[in-house]
RNA sequence: GUCCCCAUCGUCUAGCCGGCCUAGGACACCACCCUUUCAAGGUGGCGACACGGGUUCGAAUCCCGUUGGGGACGCCA
């Protein structure tokens, strides 16, 4: 017997940019596609037109592509065309108009003002506030007469009043809602156009959705999303719910605060395959503690496997991963990060691989390049201490040592040096080490030794000496 | 307020159809090793079954309650 292909789907609304939350539901569903060889969908839930931003349908896209997430249906990957909701009104308006006629949807007259009331009064006396059902015994005739009158109406789906609403939910398994907890909810707003719940369980039928994995906030639209599809005989998607993420607080993660934007984070020099890394495995088990590869994630992907707790979003975890990706990057992919003109002609591969180790963001090559190979003082302010305590003959004997040996090979430059400074160990490594970078930590020295320029050298160690001269008396 | 869900180291988690758990791994932290420096790297350590009741010969694992966290209750998505 033939098992459905498997067809998942992420829908953004274009209100924003994506935060680490929204990437990790995308992401989960793109896993779940590519474990099974299935299709992933990108489609765009445009329809409260007064929140679209124009710019944010773009944004999207490029921080699913930056994620190396890719579609199979959406936008740029051809049919179907309409994959965005804005552009399917009529089927919306259709299918209400089919609900209408088989008595499973009824206009509602009733204003924000008495919903409001409504809404207070119930929720002062400890119910749960819930529409009523004022019209959902109006006459289908008169109501139809009252539209055609202009009388502005929403239309609620009409929910079955007893009984229990059972689905399986591919994350927490069995789940049983009692139908009469759900009030009528809106399907078509008042200006006709498709409310959430319906154009998204419809578009998810239509274009064949198989399995969902969404958001815990999208559990209680299940059983209605469940209801509304029968009524239209159309096949319901499996639907899986994830546990939201939080912050390091514990707060929910918020858009309008910008925490953990993707765009924030790309900014900021984290690699995708860290990110990829990191989301994958916040609230899902992965045995492999190493960097993989968004395939190998796929191979054993499972959503009843998925935690159903809330996972925190943590700096350090990803912190980690980066490290891990920055140490495997192929060392090409780190040269574009490289302003022009910063490493001298020749050495950009022994600079590439001297300071890689020590990298955390790609853009710190600068720095280092800067310190190695740029003429302008790298000695901060408040490390003279250390240089004053070497003292200044320090500096000049060093200078001397290196102007007068050929060889710089650290097996050999070392005991000279040490011969020549009395000093040893820490004692002379540290004082040169900060000399020559003007940092208290870094790549091997005697390869930096190596590696700079001898003029460095010498302008380095020169304003380390003036430096050690100039304050005999360190501040105390 | 009402309803639903969840609860293992600081964080992400393994374990959860009871004994194999003096609860395993990773991150962070600390120490040591390496480097006659530091960082990077290697090794090790610290560190948890939220609490209270049951059930049982035996509970992290099952049941109830408490507490805590999350979610839902829109003409938002």
């Amino acid at each position: 017997m033939d098992i459905p292909p498997v067809k998942t789907r992420f829908a953004p609304s274009p209100t924003g940019r994506l935060h680490a939350g929204n990437m990790r539901t995308a992401l989960f569903n793109w896993l779940l596609a590519r474990r099974h060889a299935g299709a992933f969908v990108l489609r765009i839930e445009d329809s409260d037109t007064r929140r679209n931003d124009p710019s944010a349908l773009d944004a999207i896209q490029a921080d699913l592509q930056w994620l190396g997430l890719d579609w199979d249906e959406g936008p740029g990957a051809g049919a179907p065309a309409d994959w965005q909701q804005s552009s399917r009104a009529s089927v919306y308006s259709d299918a209400a108009e089919r609900l209408i006629a088989a008595d499973a949807a009824y206009p509602c007259f009733c204003s924000a003002t008495r919903l409001a009331a409504l809404r207070e009064r119930q929720r002062r006396s400890g119910q749960p506030p819930r529409y009523d059902g004022h019209c959902a015994g109006l006459d289908p005739v008169q109501s139809a007469a009252r539209r055609a009158a202009g009388e502005p109406a929403v239309l609620r789906l009409r929910m079955p009043d007893a009984g229990t609403i059972d689905f399986h939910d591919l994350v927490r398994g069995p789940q049983s809602v009692r139908a009469g907890e759900l009030g009528d909810p809106v399907i078509l707003r008042a200006d006709g156009s498709a409310a959430f719940l319906f154009a998204n369980a419809l578009d998810d039928a239509l274009m064949g959705i198989t399995h969902v994995l969404r958001g815990e906030d999208h559990l209680s639209n299940t059983p209605r999303q469940q209801v509304l599809l029968r009524r239209l005989g159309l096949p319901v998607p499996a639907y899986g719910h994830l546990a939201l993420l939080v912050d390091t607080e514990g707060a929910p993660l918020s858009k309008r605060r910008g925490d953990a934007s993707i765009a924030g984070l790309r900014d900021a020099g984290y690699r995708p395959e860290a990110l990829l890394n990191y989301l994958a495995r916040l609230g899902n088990p992965v045995p492999d503690d190493r960097l993989r590869a968004a395939a190998e994630l796929a191979a054993d992907f499972d959503p009843a496997a998925l935690s159903r707790s809330p996972a925190r979003f943590d700096d350090h975890q990803l912190d980690h991963w980066q490290s891990l990706a920055m140490a495997a990057a192929p060392m090409e992919s780190l040269r574009p990060a490289l302003e022009p003109g910063r490493v001298p002609m020749g050495r950009e591969a022994d600079f590439l691989a001297l300071v890689q180790p020590n990298l955390r963001f790609a853009a710190e090559l600068n720095d280092w390049a800067r310190r190695f190979f740029d003429a302008a003082d790298v000695v901060p302010g408040e490390s003279a201490a250390p240089l004053r305590e070497a003292g200044p003959a320090f500096f000049e004997t060093v200078a001397g040592v290196l102007e007068t040996t050929d060889s710089v090979d650290w097996q050999q430059l070392r005991p000279s040096l040490e011969a020549a400074t009395g000093r040893r160990g820490g004692a002379m490594m540290k004082p040169l080490r900060l000399a020559l970078t003007g940092l208290g930590q870094g790549p091997a020295l005697g390869a930096i030794i190596d590696l700079m320029p001898a003029e460095i050298r010498r302008a380095r160690l020169q304003k380390a000496a003036a430096v050690a001269a100039s304050g005999v008396e360190p501040d105390a």
